[in-house]
Formats: structure tokens, C-alpha cells, sequence
DNA sequence: GCGCATCCATAACCAACGGTTATATCAGCA
DNA sequence: TGCTGATATAACCGTTGGTTATGGATGCGC
């Protein structure tokens, strides 16, 4: 009997979260979907992983011996599937970035980890906010700066804290103001991350701070498609600070939001990954 | 990237062959299938996996970082699987059988083994000859009574070592001898074992001792549908010595071909399974 | 004890996948 | 030059994996 390694992501997904409900939503697929698979998958397996209880799901017996085999299988493959992929390019280190960084954090950095690990390449990567680990995830980068909150899977560390800044349209009636207090932004329509963001897009909606939830009037996957659409006057969006200049144009004003919890920009790798290229490149990055 | 467990397998099969064709053949799918198979793997994981060269496969350098990968992965799968399985059961012993075994070994060796370990119950588990592992190979049985040759994935020991007869429709010319040189029978019809019994099919067809191929008149899954197709004429068929007396019938007879090697019938299991359970049964199997 | 909220399963549908057979292509070799 | 042995492509088809909409069971609050 052979399994789809997407099944065993589902079954300890479901495991950990203990319902369906909550381990699709945390999947990105629909309650159904996984349902469905993960009885697909008891069938072909022939015994039942889960018995299913009004308040959730229980291992049975047979699940959860199988549960830290489907755990070792992943982590075998993610580990080996990241080294074959680092053979097409040895000695060459992946960066991965959500944003342009600026801020003269990634020049220096490259800078001095040239100098440290001479024989090395630095590979830049730009991915957009549908994957809020920069690549981390899938190995397809091997550190990255990234927004925080992410997935602990990862380990951090904090480079810049920087206050949350509002992109409002030009004509927009709260323009005027030297600065915004979240509380009037309540109902504006927000341009959001998009779902696959995680609580990324939770950060930036400003949930923590609301009262009840927020109104998205789009969504985007890169800077430059939400500042088009705040320009456009489709909604309006948080940034940090520091990516005010970077973004300014025409049309687009951004304001201070002083009530809001600042921003964290942080440098991540992935904490079983413990490579020297990759703590030299750490080493290197200096707040 | 996430990959089927099954991808994984034809990926280590083509690497073990280094045709695709070959490959194709051990797994029982067509050529094209696999090489597609191939292709979409090596597409997905963003690199290849093969250099195609005109004799053949030869892994590129993600290739071999990527092959004791799959290898682990699979193993450890198979492993797990088999573990979670027996936790359905515990203490229970499957044994496989290819065919009724007869002989009075498996009734005594059954009784001893429950003698030996009184907390443990055995389920036999009769199984067509589209598996000549009897179960041992998808770990459905824990040991099994098999007729060599086998994979070499799993350890035997010979019980029985039988002279091989043939059996014939009554009416059939031949059917007046005492005894018929295998040489009488290159050119008739066959019922054969089916494609999934690899080596096994070619032992009952007697492949060694023929100068070209033999003529497959028929494919049977089981003991009772080869008899039936033999009685009906469709065409003859190699068996044990033993068996003869099984499964006479009206209309058949049997008859040793005496210049044939003898068929061994051995007790298997799978050579990284030293469960106590296990030695304990092989302990009790006496020829 | 009766709605009600919560969570899982099913239905109906659709795009993508994994297999088949038949055929094209390509390198090496007599 | 044409044959052989290998892989890739084409056309096709049943199955799988996803979606949304809806049904059904089980605790819980009033």
C-alpha cells in the first residue's frame, strides 16, 4: 500500500490539530477535501486512523503507531529533497526575501559572508506573500528575511522594529492628518494578503487590534499590486515604515498609525538546518 | 514539493534497471507510463534525475543525493505500515499460503507454535498466485508457505522438495503414458500463472528446459481455475507431486514428467522481520 | 427537553492525473 | 542504409482530488 506524501501531511495535520475543521483550515483546503482524503486513506490503508467524536478526532491504535512513521517519512523526504535540490547548485547559498529588504541590511550582509565563505555563491529570491516562509518551506531558499509572526518551524531572529505605517489614496478624507489612529480605520475596506499568508495577513489586517472583523476589499500577493489598488482607491493597506520611501508614487500617501504594535522584520533558517554556510550567513547579517 | 510514495518506487526500480523499459517490466506497468511517470517527477522536483543516454539510465548528481533518500523513505513506510497493521491485531500471526498446502505441515506446525506462545492466535491466509509472496511482500502475512523461487527479499527454508507431473485432459493423447518426457510437451498449449507471478510464472512453465518460448494458451489467478481450463482442454499445466492427489478430478489425469528439476515448496519471511513471534513459528515449521 | 452550535460526512460536479495502446524519434551498428 | 533497442509523444479513458452546497449527529445552554 502505497501513500501520497500529501496524505501523510494531512493525517499528522489532522492529528496534531485533533478535527478535521481545523486541520483543513491550516492545510488551505476545504473541510471536505480533507475529509474525504482522510478517508480515502483509511480505506486503502484497511484500518482506521481516527475515531471521530462529536468534539473531534482520537488516534485509534493503529494511528498512532503510523503517526510518528508518517512523521519520520516527511522529514526524511523534506531533508532529502532539500539536499538533492542544494546538488544542482553546490556552494551556492538561496536568500529568499518577501519584500525588496532595503534598508542596507542584505548588501553588507552578502558582503561579509563572501568574505567569510569565499568558494560561495549568494542566489537572491523573491517570493510573493502567498508564501509567508520565503521559501524556507519547500527549501527552496535556505535563509530569508522575512515579517514576522511565522511558523515556528522556523527559527528567528529580529533585525528591525518598525512602526506600522497606513497607504491611503490620495483623496482619501483622512489624507489631511499628520497621523491616524487605528481606530478610525475600522471600516475602511483593507487590501489584504492572501489567505495562504497565514496569520501574516492576520498582522496586517491589524486583527488583534478590532473589535469584530476586517473588511477586505482585495486581495494581493505582491507590494507593488497593493499599492496599485490603494492608488486605485480599492481599499487601503498597512506597512511598515521603513517601505514608505521605498513605494512612494503618485496618488498614494501613507500616514503613521501610532496605536498599532510595530512591525518585525527578522532573519529566519530553518532550525534542523544547521549547514556552517548558513550560520556563517547569519553571522553575517547585523541588525 | 510532495511526491507519491509510488513515484518514489518507480524512481528507485529505473535507477536499479537503468532502462526505463527494463524498469517497466519489473513493476508491471507499460514503458510509457513509467517514463511519464518519470518525466512529471523530475518536472515537479525542479530537476532530473536521469541523463537518457541511448543504452540507457545513468543518475545525474541529484539523482544519487535523491536515491538512498527514496530508499529510507520506503523503508521506513513499509516498516511503519506493517507495524501499524499488526497493531490492529496483536498477537496474531498471519500466515500466507499460495495454495492449500496439504502435506500436514502447516496443521502440527500451527499447534506447536501455539504450544510455544499460548497468548498468540494464527489467521491462515490464502492468496491467489498474483502474488507469488503470499502477502509478505505488501506485509499483509507474517510468514508464508511458498513455492521457489521467491524475491530475494526474503529469507526461506525448503520443506518439500517434489518431482514435478503434469496434468492433462483425460482424452488427451499422451494421457495412455505411465510417465511423459518434457519433451512430448514443448509444443502444447499451457495454462500460465499470471504476468504478477514473474520468475514463479516461468518455473511452472518450465522456461529453463525449453529451447524457445512456451505456448500460453491460458492465465489462471488460482488452483481450481488452472484445473478447470486443463479438464476443459484449453490447455496443460505443471504441478507438484503432491498436489495431484489434491485436486483430482473426472476427466484428468496426472502424470510425472521425470526429467524435470523438482519444485520446492518453502517456508518465507521477510529477512528484517526478527519478531520473537516469527522465529517462533519457523521454529515450529518441520519438514 | 429543545433549539443551537459545532463538526464530520455525503452529493454533485469538474479539472488533473495515471494508466493504456499505437506511433514517432533517435543513436548505434552490421 | 536499414535494423535494433531504447525513450518520448499522442490520443484516449477511468479514477482521483479538489470545489461548493447540504445533510446529520452530538453536546451544551437556556
Amino acid at each position: 500500500m502505497d501513500a501520497h506524501l500529501r496524505e501523510l501531511r494531512y493525517f499528522v495535520a489532522a492529528a496534531e490539530e485533533s478535527t478535521v475543521t481545523a486541520a483543513a483550515a491550516r492545510l488551505f483546503v476545504s473541510q471536505p477535501a480533507l475529509s474525504k482524503q482522510l478517508r480515502a486513506l483509511e480505506r486503502r490503508l484497511g484500518f482506521d486512523l481516527f475515531d471521530r467524536r462529536p468534539r473531534g478526532l482520537t488516534l485509534t491504535s493503529q494511528g498512532s503507531v503510523l503517526l510518528p512513521v508518517a512523521r519520520e517519512v516527511l522529514a526524511a523526504w523534506d531533508r532529502g529533497y532539500a539536499e538533492a535540490r542544494a546538488a544542482a547548485h553546490p556552494h551556492q547559498l538561496v536568500v529568499g526575501m518577501q519584500t525588496a529588504v532595503g534598508r542596507d541590511l542584505q548588501r553588507p550582509a552578502v558582503e561579509r559572508f563572501r568574505a567569510t565563505l569565499p568558494g560561495w555563491t549568494v542566489s537572491l529570491r523573491l517570493v510573493g506573500w502567498d508564501d509567508p516562509t520565503a521559501g524556507l518551506a519547500d527549501g527552496t531558499s535556505d535563509v530569508a528575511f522575512v515579517w514576522l509572526p511565522i511558523s515556528t518551524d522556523f527559527a528567528t531572529r529580529v533585525l528591525i522594529s518598525e512602526p506600522r505605517w497606513v497607504a491611503l489614496p490620495a483623496q482619501h478624507p483622512l489624507a489631511d492628518r499628520a497621523e491616524i489612529p487605528f481606530e478610525l480605520l475600522l471600516d475602511e475596506p483593507f487590501v489584504a494578503l492572501p489567505a495562504a499568508a497565514g496569520p501574516l495577513r492576520d498582522f496586517w489586517l491589524a486583527v488583534d487590534a478590532r473589535p469584530g472583523p476586517p473588511v477586505v476589499a482585495a486581495e494581493a500577493t505582491a507590494a507593488d499590486e497593493v499599492l496599485e489598488l490603494v492608488t486605485a482607491g480599492v481599499g487601503i493597506a498597512l506597512l511598515a515604515e521603513g517601505n514608505t520611501g521605498l513605494y512612494q508614487r503618485p496618488g498614494l500617501v501613507c500616514r503613521p498609525v501610532p496605536d498599532l504594535p510595530p512591525a518585525e522584520l527578522a532573519v529566519a533558517w530553518r532550525r534542523i538546518d544547521n549547514r556552517d554556510a548558513v550560520r556563517a550567513f547569519l553571522d553575517s547579517v547585523q541588525p
